[in-house]
DNA sequence: TTTCTCATTCTATTCCTATAGAATATAATA
DNA sequence: TATTATATTCTATAGGAATAGAATGAGAAA
């Protein structure tokens, strides 16, 4: 169903996170946007749109090839997120936490950022 | 540099997880399995195999083929969650713990689940 | 309206993944 | 040892991703 089975990569996500932080952008200027932080010519870019409007991710206005996000970034968070807790954790995201403790030794101060994230969560 | 950069794909981690539950496993053993629970044909299996020998993810020992994983589960997850991380969170847990919560949302005990893992943790 | 420039689309290459058939080598057995 | 079965390697197809050159179309300027 729609935009649920949505999955971005790297190169696509360049073009998407531009399109999260402005509305709507002409796809020329994407393209310049792009060549210049990224350095794609203009035609990867287009290509890139493309594959974006085709996986309805993007939904493109005319004239002026206006492009405005299909998908928000937050349901692009979760999917990405669900894949990699069943790919790697179970689906479970206290055996991603536990784990990721395990193997990154955080500072006091990060635990009790997170704990604190968690607590404001709570009500 | 070695381990450090190996990404793997769902199919390989098929592979891969049978190895961290199985310290070795002959080849023809993982392509059995595989065939009975996912249904891969032995040939897929070992192009498969063969794949990650090339990465790095699996050293072969002979003779009989012999596989064990030259890469840890749990360097598999760092990287990925890291991966994750920066792609869509600024690289950083507490954006992300911050986003699923908000995204999600959590039973009272899931949470503090969460509390109690982060606690262990503190000392 | 001709020319030029910029925008857009088409086509193509390389590489990786998924998948497996065909061929060969090796081991088991008759 | 000749035969059969199983293990292993080789080769191949389709499809997706990254990347961009070439061709074309449309608007601006002369």
């Amino acid at each position: 169903m729609a935009t649920s089975e949505i999955r971005l990569h790297e190169g696509e996500l360049n073009v998407m996170e531009l399109l999260w932080s402005n509305k709507v952008l002409a796809a020329k200027d994407i393209s310049k946007i792009i060549k210049e932080y990224i350095g794609w010519e203009k035609n990867t870019t287009y290509t890139v749109i493309k594959r974006l409007i085709d996986k309805g991710a993007i939904r493109r206005e005319d004239p002026g090839f206006l492009c405005r996000a299909a998908i928000s970034k937050r349901a692009v968070q979760n999917i990405e997120t669900k894949a990699l807790l069943n790919k790697l954790y179970n689906g479970s995201l206290s055996t991603f936490l536990a784990e990721y403790l395990k193997n990154q030794d955080l500072s006091r101060a990060e635990i009790m950022e997170l704990e604190r994230i968690l607590n404001d969560q709570r009500f």
